[in-house]
DNA sequence: ACCCAGTACCTTGCATAAAAAGGTAGTGGG
DNA sequence: CCCACTACCTTTTTATGCAAGGTACTGGGT
């Protein structure tokens, strides 16, 4: 069947090639948000994504059951999909974050025998 | 022309893309180093790279004058080409190492935020 | 003298992922 | 009632990481 929900077994390699997913779901962390509301929040941490980059993640998260969203009415436009973290994506954030704190502290070493010979 | 040799304005995206080819180069900063010593260096670490990612990226560093390499012989086996940082290497890693940490503060300020809404 | 295991280098082809570009539709103002 | 704006989503292109496959040099055993 191989029908893994998000394969936690493979979330370093994953980090390792790709930080996208983790600051996304670190941005919905804060509350709801839309589409728009998160590209303004990474590109105010100077993380750039894009939008053909966000929402097929975006419907990926979801359908993961990491993410869901409510229909919301906006002032002006049309209604938006506002993201919210699941449990479940709760729970995942916080082992990402954990393999984020064990990625930065394998490459904070290397720096270091760097510095060394310098 | 746009005969670019690293493009350092895109070095964040690529950093977030990325990071194999900044381990590799703070790798190969610790001396001269042989592919099968990078491989091992990065596993020390947990930073699990084979050697199909490994070979196409040296010779891509070589030829954006980011590594060079001399050929030794070995005890057992053919010979090896041991890599060593060229000048412009060793710029380059200085300025992927303020990247990185440009990059970690940025995800670290999002971790806050996010720890404050919990 | 010759084969074979071990090591080292490198390339090809595939799967996945990011980005660019293009497409549809709701809303409100003029 | 059209047009600009916003929002969502898909399609196509491009790049990347990896598995697998391929060549070649070496030294030891027979």
């Amino acid at each position: 069947m191989d029908n893994k929900i998000f394969d936690m077994e493979n979330a370093r390699a994953q980090m390792r090639k790709s930080l996208l997913e983790y600051c996304i779901l670190l941005a919905i962390s804060q509350g709801e948000l839309y589409a728009s509301d998160i590209l303004s929040e990474l590109k105010a941490d100077n993380l750039i994504v894009v939008e053909g980059t966000l929402y097929p993640m975006l419907s990926r998260l979801k359908s993961d059951s990491l993410l869901e969203y409510s229909w919301k009415e906006s002032k002006a436009g049309p209604p938006r999909k506002y993201y919210r973290l699941t449990g479940e994506g709760k729970r995942t954030l916080e082992q990402l974050t954990l393999t984020w704190q064990e990625l930065t502290s394998s490459i904070n070493s290397l720096i270091k025998k760097y510095e060394k010979n310098n």
